[in-house]
DNA sequence: CTAAACCTTCCCGTGCACTGGAAGGTAAAG
DNA sequence: CTTTACCTTCCAGTGCACGGGAAGGTTTAG
């Protein structure tokens, strides 16, 4: 199967399946005698491991470490376990961010609600943001 | 005042200062004779100004957006209320997908205590993700 | 035989908010 | 006078996951 049929099957941009490969996440394919690539069939597999590693919010280069476990012959379970339990955290932190963000943003909603738009030009700059 | 104070005063970086005004977020200062740059006590707020807004999560056009119409003389209220509900309703959203992420992970962290590590090669590339 | 579709490699651009560093001029202290 | 600290402009790089497009070779359908 050449590239674009791969591309075909699995959704997946051709440019996207090069990057990929050049990132490690995809095995160097054989080539035909014109240099083509020739994928063969567990290649759909593949695609479909790093997308769902991607919906699970892996990066590229997380994908590639556990890809080259594996491709060592050894289990990456524990490997993977470590990186869930890292992203977990990592996104409850994101969130705490966010909703620090969004109450500072409903303090300022709440804020414009108060002022008079007349005096808007007695602040330096925006007496909406500046009283925060 | 030369940069270099205005620095020490503020906590923002000459580097930052030069970016900013070259974004629009600081207007440009006089310069002395020998052409460095001569702020007025005034840019203090105007730094703290983009401090606060950056932490209320505007970006740096936005910002510039809104000193731009300081500039002219009008008043920004309505320009900042509809960034405030339109950076709330954004934030909403990311969070709504930081949910499904996380989600999708404790997904794989239960997944992972049910399976027995010893099949862990049986998968393509690893049953954890997988399976999911 | 020709045109269209497909493939190759290579390099550059995207967004965001800076940050680093080079090459050179100026100011203040000893 | 010299050293050190400070300032100037300009160019380039950072991280991430691609996407655009050039220049050229190959395959397939009509």
């Amino acid at each position: 199967m050449r590239i674009g049929e791969l591309s075909e099957r699995s959704g997946v941009p051709t440019k996207t399946i090069r990057y990929w490969e050049q990132s490690g996440l995809v095995a160097e394919p054989a080539r035909t005698g014109s240099g083509y690539r020739d994928y063969h069939d567990d290649t759909l597999a593949v695609l479909r491991f790093v997308r769902s590693a991607q919906a699970a919010g892996f990066t590229v280069a997380e994908i590639a470490q556990i890809i080259d476990i594996r491709s060592r012959g050894e289990a990456p379970c524990e490997h993977v376990t470590t990186l869930i339990e890292r992203h977990l955290a990592d996104i409850d932190h994101r969130m705490a961010e966010l909703r620090q963000v969004r109450t500072q943003l409903r303090g300022l909603a709440a804020n414009a609600d108060t002022l008079d738009p007349a005096r808007c030009t007695d602040a330096p700059v925006c007496q909406i943001i500046d009283n925060s």
